[in-house]
Order: structure tokens, then sequence, then C-alpha cells
DNA sequence: ATGTTCACG
DNA sequence: GACGTACGTGAACATC
């Protein structure tokens, strides 16, 4: 644990480059991988590498003051000035990637201040840190072989190489640049630096800057006297590119005067606790490494505080009422460089919600809740508004925390509290996602909400929202309950979440899930949350008109059903239409639902219907207008937010087995389309004045992907020619020739292909196309033979299954399915369609949920200022200023069509129709 | 609280 | 040969 002593004449400030680091780790290690698949080859150089460095050091040479410090992802402030500065360096490789978080990770296990900064790189927070220490007189080691900072070097000031043990003083780096550390800058603007993009003057070499800033003094005075220089070659080009030195030189000069937000003293060594550390490299599986240490250090029981797995106690956390009080759980929030987040509000809904408290966590029993905006009334409080810091000037203190790049944020269903936070100017990063954490290991074995984990997990019985607000028509929103119940309940949770976080972040790298969390789980809450404050407009006046012409549709179907019935009956009641069709009428019954009563569903009402029945006809019209507007056009209107107009739904990460989202309140996932009188609907979602909608969707992405991971070369052919694929299955199937296929034949194969990709079962393709068991089935065994691979597949799924428990997408999302081992054969065949169609669907869903993360940073870099608003399974939805459509599409397609790489490289394209229109309906 | 129906992919 | 079905969701309404 890092703790705070001052920096004086006596101190010995370490800074690590660890974003340098990371690299040279990289590409100098043999690739390294846990059981699991993760890679670790980085992390593991990274972890041997800080524990040398701390073991080397116990000597004279030990550091009072460490910290390891790492670029920020994404653009510097050198980009303000010169575009192309780093423009060119390729995306890191795809088994890094998942590292960069591991290694920060591993920071933290050392306990160590982990220090990065948005704007700048980690060489600019080491010069100012540097020069911080130097002028408090400190010496300074800069752990790190990085020539760019070599600048720094000084009598204070020296480099340590971290992989050879060297140390790099003035005389190292006049060796390497020819000239004193000072003169550093000025040799590095004229010999340019072709990985950086840093331009210099062509021609010229470290070799030859030197000898010219020998020669001439500095850089400025080399410009200015540049028509002195006897070679002509040499002459021309530094008067010709001596802008582009000066500029060179405003790239390579590091900057020493950051507003930094750690200050030094804070990063005070001290031994780390042994645990916390040893439980992290035992994860990691890093067995020389954990030997050495557990010896060093030795590895007592855990202390009391620290144990997630000790009970729970309500009464300790605190109220947090004063200034004074919030300011020192802010200082223990950072100090732990972990914390526990959970805000409170006043309805579920997180984009119309007023925010009511916040609550931390900071290690296990250590929690409290901040009120902010409890109403007053409740007799346990003296019926006035209870104590309460302001709610600006808290927000104010823990703005800095939330943000602060080396505090890890962890949330149970994080996405809610980045929305709520966001509306209050708050970008909380960086975080972590218990709820996530336990979805991406356990999808489909239980739920992931927080009740549930805790009950689990720690064997603890959170108290129920009903305890502290009641229930049904006495419930009280949360801003009205007494703030000692509401701390017990909020505290709580974030205490809960610590404890979750202690217990499931180990698990996720024994168990080889943390790429996929990572990569398609870990930056989806920022991107859902965004767009669900962004909402989608719609068109109010329209919804009205449709809400009044069906009622009236309803009306005179209801009538009609009454006239066809001779008798009044309530048309939604499934019941009453039993009894009077199979009861009173005496139709004969189809099938029966599950509770034995007969079905009257759509298909047995179409089959009654197409006999030549009135009354059925008319309560399928019936049926149809009655959908359609309690579920949408009614239900639509009163989902308007009144501020800002629009609709937000709520996407849900953690619903399905497969990988796929959700979407509720209103489910935005589920607008019709099917039918004429359903798309009048889909026209009542608009752009704003001046804007289009842009919908782009995934053709036939399952199939591909059928195709793909079956392997089945006739489907492959087809999509590669870009085929109708449908035709082409029904003219295999069938015999028919292309150019003479009708649209029943091609229909049928149509079902068989959807079949598929579900699981086919003789029954359930005779129940969809209407036709005998034996035909159906003969249909199948006819598919299997002309598609060889898809029987293969089949069964390799099912094995699978049974064998692990679980199936795995492309990318190695698992999906669980613990009826496959059921004694029930009707469960288990359940389970096996089940694990047919995962692998298939949820690689759709993991292609999309990297389309999504990529696809803010795409549309940021084009200059455009269009907002993702919606996801429906194989399409995005956008809205964008009217002459920025057709630049969209084209940025949307490249992300969309290129969403499987780097990591799968698919045998079939990826296909994506896109369109921009008025309304939504328009721009399919 | 559960079942039935139906909207979407 | 049993089992009773197409895969994945969420919302409204009736009924218990």
């Amino acid at each position: 644990m890092a703790v705070t002593r001052p920096v004086d004449t006596d101190s010995h400030v370490y800074l690590v480059d660890g974003s340098g680091y990371i690299f040279r780790a990289y590409h100098a290690l043999p690739p390294l991988t846990r059981s699991d698949g993760t890679p670790v080859g980085a992390v593991q150089g990274f972890c041997n590498m800080l524990w040398k460095l701390l073991e080397d050091l116990k000597g004279e040479d030990q550091p009072t003051h460490l910290a390891v410090i790492f670029d920020y992802s994404g653009k510097s402030f050198r980009n303000d000035f010169y575009e192309a500065y780093k423009a060119h360096r390729p995306d890191p490789p795809e088994d890094l990637v998942p590292q960069f978080g591991l290694i920060r990770d591993a920071t933290r296990a050392f306990q160590l201040p982990c220090i990065e900064m948005e704007g700048y790189e980690a060489d600019d927070l080491i010069a100012t840190y540097a020069k911080q220490a130097a002028a408090l007189g400190a010496r300074v080691t800069v752990a790190s072989s990085d020539k760019d900072l070599m600048q720094l070097v000084n009598g204070q000031v020296t480099m340590l190489d971290p992989m050879k043990a060297k140390r790099i003083g003035p005389d190292e780096v006049r060796e390497k640049f020819g000239v004193g550390p000072e003169r550093v800058i000025d040799v590095q603007a004229l010999a340019g630096d072709s990985v950086d993009n840093v331009p210099g003057v062509p021609g010229i070499g470290i070799k030859t800057a030197a000898q010219l800033i020998e020669e001439y003094g500095d850089l400025d005075t080399l410009l200015a006297r540049a028509g002195e220089i006897k070679q002509p070659k040499r002459r021309e080009k530094l008067i010709e590119h001596a802008e582009g030195a000066r500029v060179s030189r405003r790239l390579v000069t590091l900057k020493d005067d950051i507003e930094i937000d750690s200050p030094l003293e804070e990063f005070g060594t001290a031994d780390p606790e042994a645990e916390s550390l040893l439980g992290f490299l035992r994860s990691m599986e890093f067995r020389t490494l954990t030997r050495r240490v557990e010896e060093a250090l030795g590895s007592g029981p855990a202390d009391e505080t620290g144990d997630a797995t000790a009970p729970v106690e309500r009464d300790r956390y605190e109220c947090v009422q004063t200034m004074d009080a919030l300011n020192r759980w802010i200082a223990r929030a950072k100090a732990a460089r972990v914390v526990a987040v959970d805000t409170e509000t006043d309805a579920l809904s997180a984009c119309a919600s007023r925010l009511v408290g916040v609550s931390l966590a900071v290690a296990p029993g250590q929690a409290c809740y901040i009120p902010l905006g409890h109403l007053g009334g409740d007799l346990a409080d003296g019926g006035g508004r209870p104590e309460q810091i302001d709610m600006a000037a808290a927000l104010g203190a823990l703005k800095p925390l939330l943000q602060d790049p080396a505090v890890l944020k962890v949330g149970q269903n994080l996405k809610y509290d980045l929305a709520v936070l966001k509306r209050h100017d708050i970008d909380v990063a960086p975080y972590d996602d218990t709820m996530l954490i336990s979805y991406v290991q356990e999808a489909g074995l239980h739920g992931h909400g927080m009740d549930e984990l805790a009950q689990t997990l720690l064997g603890h019985t959170c108290i129920s929202f009903k305890e502290v607000a009641g229930s049904g028509k006495s419930q009280k929103s949360f801003a009205e309950v007494d703030l000692k119940s509401a701390t017990a309940y909020a505290a709580e949770d974030a205490d809960v979440t610590l404890r979750l976080y202690e217990i499931l972040k180990p698990s996720l790298a024994q168990r080889s899930m943390a790429t996929i969390y990572e990569t398609l789980e870990r930056p989806m809450p920022g991107v859902l949350a965004r767009m669900e404050l962004a909402g989608v407009k719609v068109d109010v006046a329209q919804l009205s008109r449709l809400s009044s012409d069906f009622a009236q549709k309803m009306a005179e179907a209801e009538e009609g059903a009454h006239a066809a019935a001779g008798t009044k009956f309530n048309l939604g009641s499934p019941k009453q239409i039993g009894e009077i069709l199979f009861g009173q009428m005496g139709l004969p019954g189809g099938k029966k639902t599950k509770g034995g009563a007969w079905s009257t569903d759509a298909a047995v009402l179409d089959q009654l219907a197409a006999e030549g029945h009135d009354l059925p006809r008319q309560l399928l019209t019936w049926r149809q207008f009655s959908k359609l507007k309690s579920t949408y056009s009614d239900a639509l209107k009163a989902a308007i937010n009144p501020d800002t107009g629009r609709v937000h739904t709520s996407f849900s990460l953690a619903a399905t087995t497969t990988g796929r989202l959700s979407s509720s309140e209103p489910n935005l996932q589920n607008i019709p389309i099917r039918t004429e009188e359903g798309r009048t609907i889909r026209e009542a979602f608009i752009a704003e004045p001046g804007h289009v909608l842009v919908a782009a969707d995934y053709s036939q992405i399952e199939l591909r992907l059928l195709a793909h991971i079956a392997g089945v070369d006739a489907l492959k052919d087809a999509f590669k020619a870009g085929h109708d694929i449908h035709a082409m299955t029904a003219s295999e199937m069938f015999g028919v020739p292309l150019d003479e296929m009708d649209g029943a034949t091609r229909r049928k194969a149509k079902a068989i292909n959807f079949g598929i990709i579900y699981g086919i079962s003789a029954f359930g393709l005779a129940n969809n196309l209407g036709i005998g068991r034996d035909e159906a089935k003969a249909y199948i065994d006819s598919y299997f033979r002309k598609f060889p691979g898809i029987a293969d597949y089949m069964d390799a799924m099912k094995a699978e299954a049974k064998e692990r428990g679980y199936v795995q997408t492309l990318f190695g999302r698992r999906c669980h399915f613990p009826g496959i081992r059921d004694k029930n054969p009707a469960m288990r065949q359940f389970a096996e369609r089940q694990a047919i169609n995962a692998p298939i669907q949820g690689t759709a869903a993991d292609i999309i949920r990297r389309a999504m993360i990529r696809m803010e940073d795409a549309i940021g870099r084009a200059g455009l200022k269009a907002r993702m608003l919606l996801q429906v399974h194989d399409e995005l939805v956008f809205e964008a200023p009217e002459d920025e459509a057709d630049r969209l599409i084209e940025v949307v397609r490249e992300v969309m069509e290129g969403a499987a790489l780097p990591a799968v490289a698919l045998s079939v394209p990826l296909d994506v129709e896109a369109k921009a229109a008025k309304t939504w309906g328009q721009a399919h």
C-alpha cells in the first residue's frame, strides 16, 4: 500500500514507464498463455520487472517513492498541433490488448500507484514528476530505456533500463546522441523519428544532427545560420525544412508542467500486503514468481477487514453528512486505488430519475452512504429535510475520484450508474462491472443480479428494497427513505459489490475468460449508457392518430365478433374464446396449451378462418390492433421523457444465454415491421429536424456464420458469389433450376434454413410449413445430404455441451446449458437445440458488440456528429445531420463488415445494408 | 405470481 | 422408444 511521505533531499523517487515496458516485454519475451488461453507474456514480464526492481533496491538505492505511469489510450495534446503524430501506428496486436488491463491490475496488486492522465503520454507525466522531485532536492530514477526520456537526465535524474539493469546517466546519453542531455531534443528535432511520425529534416540522422548541434550550439542558432553550411544538399534541406524541425522539437519536448492529480508525496513506498499480491500472481499462474514472493513476504492469513467473506455488518456503515467526512472517504478510496460505487435514485429509469445518494466501499466492511437528494417528511428524521451535503459540492469532490485513471471504480450493473452520473457531467473511468464478470463466466447457469450473487457467492442475504421503501401502494421513493435505513441499504450495496469483485475478478483469469471480458463486456456499459441517454425521437401526433385508428378498428372487430358469436364476451380472454369456439360453436380444437386449455393462438385461429369461419377472422383482426395499440402506440407515447422529448430504452447486458442484448422499458427491439399495419408504428420513429435516421443491418449473418462454423462449402460459395441463399438451397434440395424458382419452393427452403439454425426437428419443421412429419423428415435428411458438415456440426455441439456443460462462440464466449444432462428427454433435447443455436446466435452477438465498441471512435475519427441510438441484434440505428448520411454509411459499413477482424477471419464475407431516411420505417 | 399471446431478431 | 418441440427475447392482459 502506498503511503504519504514528504519528498526531500533524502528521497529517491522511482518513476516506472509502464507503457514503454509493456511493449518491450511483449516483443522481447516469447508468447505465454495461461491454462485458459489468456495471453499473459507481457504481464509476467512486467511483474518480474517490478518485483526485481523492488528486491534489487533493498540496499541504499531503495526507493522512498515509486509510481508506475502509463500512456492514456487515445490522442495526446501533441495531436492538437500535429495531427499525424503517431498516426501510422498499427493497432496493438490482438493478444496484447487484454494485457493492458491486466498490467494495471498487476500494478494495483503490488499496491503501487497506477498513474495515467487523459491527453498526456506517460513520458510527459514522468517529466513533470521528475522535475517536481528534482526541485525538492530528491534523486530521481526513471525506469525506462526509451530514448525520448533521455532529455530528462541530469545530475539528479538518471535512467535505469529495467531489462538490462543498466544505469543511464549523462555519459550514456552522450554515447547515444553525441550530445549532452540538455541538447537531446535539438538532435531529435533534426533527426526525426519515423516510428512516431516526427518529421525532422530529411536526410539528417542522429550522427549528422549531433555534429551540427555541436558546431552551432543549439537548434535555433543552427537554423538561423543554416546559410553558412558548406554542403549544398544539407544547407538546402535545412532551410527548406526549418519549420519541420521546429514542429519536431515541439513534438519531442516533454511537457513537464502538467497539473497532476496525484501528488508525489502519495507515492511513498511500503511493503506490499502479501495476500492480495499473491492472489493475483496465483491467478495468473506465475508459479516461479509466486514462490519467490511467498518466500520473501511470508503468507499469513488475510487481515480481518480485508476478507470478502467476513460477515456483513450493516450498523458499521457511515452516513456521510459533512464535506470533511466525504473528503476522508475520497482520500481512502484514492489510497486503496479500488472503490466500489453505487448510486441511488428516485426511480428505476437511469434517464428519468433523480440522483438521491451515492455509496462507496473501499474494503470489505468499509463502506459509506452519501445522501444528497433525500426529502423530509419522515418522522424518523424529525420531519424536516435531513442534513445533507450540497449536491453540487459533493459531486464536485467526487468527480476527480470517479474520473481518476489510477482509481478503479467497481460497480454492479454499472451502466446504470454511468448514465446517472453522466447526467451530472461525470465520466466514470476506469471501471469494472461485477455483473458482467459473473455473466461472462456463467451465462445460462443463473441470474447475475446482486442479491442472487451475494446469496450464492457470499452466503449473504441483502436487505430487499421493499424492506426500506415498503411495497405496493404505500411504496416510497428512495428519496423519502430515512437516512438510517437508506445508509444500511445503500452502503451494503457498495460493500457487497466490492466483496463480489474480490471473489469474481481472480476467477476470471483462472477460467481464462479475461480476454472475452476485456474485449466484449467491459467496454459495453459506456457505449450503452450513451445510447440510452441519447434516446430516439418519436412523432407524438402520429402515435395519437394511430391509437385512435386502432381503437376504431378494434371496435369494428369487436362488434363483428359479438355478432358472429351471438353473445357478448371479452375478446381479450383466451378462456372465453375457447369456450365459445370449441364449446358453444363445437368447432374442432387443434392443439392444447401447457395448462391443458384449448389453444387460441394465431396459428389455430388462422386455420379456422381458412375453413371459412367468421369469428376467428374477427378475433385475429381485433388481436392485431389491440396489440399495436396497447403495446406500441399507447405505450410509446407514455414512454416519452418530458425533459428530452425522446424515448429512452434500457439495454440489458446480462439477460440472455447467448450474449445478445435485450431491451426493455420500453422494448425497442420488437417494434413491428413484418406487416403493413405494424410498419406504421415504425414510421413514428423519426429524426430531429435537419437530421436523418440511418439503419444498417447485417444481411443473413446467422446463415453466413453457420456456413463458416460448420464448414459448408456450397453455402460459403453462394455467399461469396452474392447469390440468393434461400433460392440456392431450394434449387439444391428440390432440383428446381434457379431461373425457374417459384415463391413457394423458395419459402420452404427458407424455413428449412432457419430451422437448421434453431436445431431443427421434424416436428417443428412440419408445424412451421404445415406439412406432415414424414415429409419434413425427408426434407431434413435431404438437406444433410446436400450440405455435408451441418450434421457433423450439430453432433459436435451436442457432444461438447454434454461433456463440458457449455458451448463456445467463435470468439470464445461460453453459453451454458445445465439441462443437457437432465434425465427428462424433453429437457435434454431442448438443451441440445439450444447448444446448436447458441454458437451461431452468440457469434453474431459478439460481432455486433465488436462493431458497437469500435463505432463511436470511428465516427469521431471521421469527424462526424452522428450518434448511435439503437441495436436490434443484427441492426444498428444512428441519427445524423442530413449532410453526413453518405459518409456515415461508409464508416458504419466499414466497421460492421470488418468487426470480426482481426480476432477471427471468416471464410464468408459479412454484408451490411444501410439506408438513410426521415423515419425508421423508411430506412429499411 | 403464472399463463397465454404476440411483437422482434 | 420415451418426451413434446423449432432458437433468443419483453410486454400486455387475463386469471388464479
